[in-house]
DNA sequence: TCTAGATATTGACGTTCATCGATATATCCG
DNA sequence: CGGATATATCGATGAACGTCAATATCTAGA
């Protein structure tokens, strides 16, 4: 038996069901369930949260990983490893200035975040 | 030392650090961080999205486990156990009729886990 | 160039989580 | 009552994750 054949069987079998009616595939293919999920566990962490919140309600919208380490009370390395993944999620942007390096939100990104759900 | 005493020393720190402006505390307690985390780990997990997509398309509202278990394609055992997060949640809620168990989506958690980023 | 401080990376450890097979529970029907 | 079907629970397994100590990297200033 070839795999469409067997595909074929499967969606003879849920037409067959006697329980359901017809079989929706739902709006959300595979790969958008996983690009969004990727992004929702972005910010599915208290500490990244908060991190979040804290840069937000800076003063001039951006701050350090010096104020940030104190903030969320965890090692400095934690911190960092917070920040990487939000950086990698594209929700935040890291920019060195001298010895510190400041991050600030990046709004479009936190709308894609409520677009999944809208 | 006392932990208050502690906490006084750390506060008189943040204060002299020398990258840093007003230590804001960010409009996130710590609980209400977890209590947000919570919601959006539920949602963050590619096959419970799709769960919710395919419930949300389902003619009437609701889907029963014989439709969600192929449309995923994993296991009965699994299916049952996102939608178990799931309902624990409040995002749906599960009405037995007969045999089969029929989910449908709570929009007001929906609208909930929208607020947390507005 | 050397030292000190801020941040990032690495490696390890314990916990949480997604998945499945086996089994239990519950309902319908003959 | 007994067999068949739908769903839930249990137990195990492997992967992913959060955390930290140790270390590396980079920058400013003496």
């Amino acid at each position: 038996m070839t795999a469409s054949a067997a595909t074929d069987v499967r969606a003879s079998l849920l037409a067959e069901a006697p329980c359901c009616g017809i079989t929706t595939p739902g709006g959300l293919t595979r790969e958008q369930a996983e690009t969004s999920a990727a992004l929702l566990k972005a910010v599915a962490d208290p500490v990244r949260l908060r991190l979040l919140s804290i840069i937000r309600d800076s003063e001039g919208g951006e701050a350090c990983v010096c104020d940030l380490t104190p903030a969320v009370g965890l090692a400095q390395p934690t911190v960092s490893h917070h920040l990487k993944v939000l950086t990698e999620a594209g929700l935040i942007e890291r920019e060195k200035r001298g010895t510190w390096a400041w991050y600030r939100l990046l709004p479009a990104r936190l709308e894609d975040v409520r677009s999944i759900f809208s």
